[in-house]
DNA sequence: TAAAAAAGAATGAACATTCATTTTTATTTG
DNA sequence: CAAATAAAAATGAATGTTCATTCTTTTTTA
């Protein structure tokens, strides 16, 4: 019986646990046991599909990962105007990160501490080429600041992530209004 | 005896070595065992001066985040007109993020995990205050645009924790010249 | 010399992972 | 088509370790 017969949906299950319970306790502090209750499973369950706990969160993470820019990236391609482009990847960026606040959350938590090993962490950013192919034609255009791409990235797409956090922690709410103004700093901020 | 007499340098030692190895290994995966280790005290003797692991962490958060804001106001005063106080104050900012990293790497795990506790978290927040009244003053004053605080912090200061977070990974080197170009661009995205 | 501070060892709980069985699944055979 | 079977998948309980915290004793201090 091949790999593949095992269920999917427990898989599924198995990392939205993981995410879940990661968001409320940390990872060192959700035991495999409860990823598994959670996912109503046995724990020995677990090692049926992932190796040990480093690689069920590096995988959640990969996975999470995924999701966020396969999602980002949907509505671009590479022939669209710099302006353009980027405004449809930041608008993107921005409704992932206000419907999808789990995945966000946790891929934060990711970012912000040493939970997941090096490996996995340089996998993931790779995720983001597009983006930093967008900025390096908008820089050779001269639409674009020449500045680092951390640069550039602090100021445009970083500060969505802290107000992704302010809104979880309930402490503000992010409207179409603010998204708007948000979006006109952004592009003002890296535009020549 | 007298609480005083327990050497504050020992004190002072336990909260270093919670902050190292927070650092690199996160809360929940660091023993407080290794911590008495790394501050040359036995495992009983935190006890004396902590109630517990989680008091120790909460403990070292109100006290970094106070070594943060102390140093980051100093040289303000409230008679310090909007635009020059706002870029007193960003610089120390920029200046403390760079040079003491392990501080502000350690304020960045707090603020992106559930490692803090609640009351602890908004004790932290409160330190802040200054830098909402000049907001609010630069509002007034028809200099600071009239957005949301989250937004402003948003766009002006959390750069800041992105690049340093890049700088302790390696990837990227802030010089002179980017924190003159990031001030620059902090200060475009919110000034009117 | 008495009280505080510090120490090392002890305790008991929690946990990641493995083990020995059972259940499910898919295939083969009569 | 159904009974038999073999392999995979899943399980609950067991294992051994790690750890936070406490206990008892020793050392330091005033």
């Amino acid at each position: 019986m091949a790999k593949l017969q095992k269920s999917i949906d427990k898989r599924n299950a198995l990392i939205k646990a993981t995410i879940e319970l990661v968001n409320n306790n940390g990872f060192h502090a959700t035991p495999m046991s409860k990823i598994a209750k959670m996912a109503n499973v046995s724990p020995a369950t677990i090692y049926l599909y992932f190796e040990n706990k480093q690689d069920l969160v590096n995988q959640t993470y990969l996975e999470v990962k995924s999701k966020y820019t396969d999602f980002v990236f949907k509505t671009y391609n590479e022939n669209t105007p710099v302006k353009t482009g980027f405004e449809l990847i930041w608008k993107r960026i921005a409704e992932f990160k206000i419907n999808e606040c789990e995945y966000s959350f946790f891929l934060n938590q990711c970012n912000n501490t040493p939970i997941i090993d090096e490996p996995s962490r340089k996998e993931g950013i790779k995720h983001l080429q597009p983006l930093l192919d967008l900025w390096k034609r908008g820089k050779k255009e001269g639409v674009i600041k020449p500045f680092s791409d951390y640069i550039l990235y602090a100021y445009s797409i970083n500060p969505l992530s802290f107000l992704m956090m302010a809104q979880k922690q309930d402490e503000f709410q992010l409207t179409k209004v603010h998204i708007e103004e948000a979006f006109l700093t952004a592009w003002d901020s890296i535009k020549i």
